[in-house]
DNA sequence: CTGATGACTATAG
DNA sequence: CCTATAGCCATCA
């Protein structure tokens, strides 16, 4: 099953799977970077390939990609765009606070250590 | 093969 | 905090 993937491992080819698998598993409520994400799906310095996969999303994708914002803290998508305001509205529906564009790294980053301190180890599936 | 292009990032001023 | 710059790296013309 392979949960958060060994990091440095990904064929060319499997990195998009990767990267959606990881952005599938940040929590609602919590934000990541795209260096994180890259990190966690065994990218490395693969940032800006986690920007292209995301960019390629259908319209109605269950991924939840407003999850995914700059190292900065702000928003990646062109303040003001369609686009960006979708993200604002749904990152605020699940709690997290945007201000400016921008999200609190300190308060909403994801860190998937201290989530399995709180959950438990391997999630294991669910039915 | 070379050069341009990004939902990126770290650093310097 | 903001802009400018230089790395980064898969894709594509």
């Amino acid at each position: 099953m392979v949960e958060v993937p060994l990091r440095r491992r990904a064929t060319v080819a499997d990195r998009p799977g990767r990267i959606r698998r990881v952005v599938a598993s940040i929590p609602a409520g919590c934000v990541a970077t795209y260096g994180q994400v890259a990190d966690l799906a065994g990218l490395g310095r693969g940032a800006r390939q986690v920007g292209r996969v995301l960019a390629a999303l259908p319209e109605g994708t269950d991924l939840p990609w407003q999850r995914v914002i700059a190292a900065t803290g702000r928003l990646a998508l062109p303040a003001g765009s369609p686009a960006f305001r979708t993200q604002v509205r749904l990152l605020r529906a699940e709690g997290v606070a945007v201000r400016r564009g921008r999200v609190d790294l300190a308060r909403h980053g994801w860190r998937p250590d201290l989530d399995e301190l709180l959950w438990g180890p391997a999630p294991a599936a669910m039915p």
